[in-house]
RNA sequence: GGAGGGUUGGCCGAGUGGUUAUGGCGCUGGUUUUGAAAACCAGUGAGCGCAAGCUCUCACAGGUUCGAAUCCUGUACCCUCCGCCA
């Protein structure tokens, strides 16, 4: 959420914003509007509670039929107000949450992936001297990987993981959460079934309410309604809502290990082969939250890309970062680079990770503030940043090591947390 | 599933129908000091307004009342106990 003082002042900019990241931005101008009204509608009412208290001050002294009379009138125009009042607050305030995320003033401007810039990369596709296999054909003959049986119990897009592709996926989780915690992240296991404001004070809701599986829903109250979140960021962003920080207590850097639930309704048909995207799996997230600084963002925003691709690097997997252009961001976003790491089997590249300033959005939403050390409250700032995904990395690692005879060679680093070096189909370990 | 008790500001905590929501801690500014601490003084929820000032705010949403932090109803969450249970 944006300030609504800073709608007022920067229309031009805000409604720029909705155009670059594909909105209508006409929504601005019914915000405005709605603003205008509502505050107009204040105003009447202020003066008719100021001349209600002034008359109830009045009965405290003395109790008079003729002032008694005059309150009850007061009342009267008071009721027949405040319904108005009450109806278009709840139109600001939903105008207020589709309004998106201000792009950062180097991030390019562009309809769709095209408009994306690549930043640099690092390693080198991966040359065979055979003809190399795709990753599910590899998961099924090594008896990773049970698709068949994965959409007979589960549906499309189903899949069991089993023998050595259990362990090589606990293998990376613990990996990447062994080097957060050495960098000073606290671990966290989050709530991944969660209440609907979850999603809006995260930015996921309004726009994504489609995506996410929807569990348990109260007729009476919306806001009763649970969700399956699609990332741990989700739960993370609402950790620490309605509370203020100090500042000394910031930065607060999170790392998230989680479960996660996808609808992919907007992706029928798409990425079909394999389990490339697929409904659930689960996945390393950081999140950090600092003051409120740009700077400061950018920083952290370096500095969790840069993690991410240690991971990478660590495992040896060639991979290329882009930064986001306005139109392929997401509305909640300031600047987003996305991590992207080649998959031979597509002979491309695939999306592994997501890197995000948020700026003070999500905390406007959250409510989350913290103190400085003037005495003033601010809201926070916020970054997310995937630090390894379960599905992808196994298949970018599958495909890039696999070997001529059909075995696949474990990824060093992986090695201690798998107590084996080379998968070849046989179930055990050292 | 059942019974009871709670939710007040950055934090703690008083307030059971009627001035301006006690008090303390913390924080900010000032006085004093070589500097600091201590002490003392002032400020310290939000919105509108140049200002005087006005309005809102006691978990959330309704209701009763001339008037609600306070009474009633619903919801969320926390605590205690009973039952069930991996």
């Amino acid at each position: 959420m944006l300030d609504i003082n800073f709608i007022r002042e920067n229309k031009k900019k805000v409604e720029t914003a909705c155009t670059n990241k594909g909105l209508n931005p006409k929504i601005v101008e019914n915000l405005l509007e709605t603003d205008k009204k509502r505050r107009q509608l204040m105003g009447t009412i202020q003066a008719l509670r100021a001349q209600r208290n002034t008359l109830n001050d009045k009965l405290k002294q003395k109790r008079t039929d003729e002032l008694l009379a005059k309150a009850a009138e007061q009342k009267k125009a008071l009721q027949d107000i405040e319904p108005q009042l009450k109806q278009t607050e709840a139109e600001f305030g939903q105008l207020m949450l589709q309004v998106p995320n201000i792009p950062l003033d180097d991030v390019p401007i562009g309809k769709d992936e095209s408009g994306n810039k690549k930043v640099r990369d690092w390693g080198k596709k991966k040359k065979f001297d055979f003809e190399p296999k795709d990753h599910a054909e590899l998961g099924i003959n090594l008896k990773m990987l049970d698709l068949e049986r994965g959409s007979k119990v589960a549906g499309f897009r189903g899949y069991y993981l089993t023998n050595d592709g259990v362990l090589m996926q606990n293998a990376l989780m613990q990996f990447a959460l062994k080097k957060f915690v050495e960098k000073g992240y606290t671990p966290i296991i989050p709530p991944v079934i969660t209440k609907r404001q979850t999603f809006i004070n995260s930015g996921h809701f309004p726009w994504g309410e489609s995506e996410a599986y929807k569990l348990a829903s109260d007729e009476t109250d919306p806001q009763n309604d649970y969700f399956l979140a699609g990332t741990a960021e989700v739960p993370l962003v609402s950790m620490y809502a309605n509370e203020t920080f100090k500042e000394k207590d910031l930065p607060i850097k999170m790392v998230g290990y989680s479960p996660c639930y996808r609808r992919e309704i907007g992706n029928y048909g798409k990425d079909t082969k394999g389990f490339y995207r697929v409904h659930e799996f689960t996945k390393i997230e950081q999140v950090v939250i600092c003051k409120n600084d740009l700077n400061e963002s950018i920083k952290w925003h370096e500095k969790m890309l840069e993690f991410s691709e240690e991971i990478l690097q660590d495992l040896g997997l060639h991979y290329q970062v882009m930064l986001m252009c306005t139109g392929d961001m997401g509305e909640p976003q300031a600047k987003k680079y996305d991590l992207e790491t080649w998959m031979p089997g597509r002979n491309g590249y695939g999306e592994t990770g997501s890197d995000s300033i948020m700026t003070d959005f999500q905390a406007r939403r959250a409510n989350i503030k913290y103190v400085n050390s003037k005495g003033e409250t601010k809201f926070v700032h916020m970054l997310n940043n995937t630090a390894l995904p379960s599905v992808r990395a196994l298949i970018a690692i599958w495909e890039t090591y696999q070997q001529e005879d059909g075995s696949i060679k474990v990824p060093p680093v992986l090695v201690p947390y798998m107590g084996k070096e080379v998968i070849n189909g046989e179930n055990k370990i050292k």
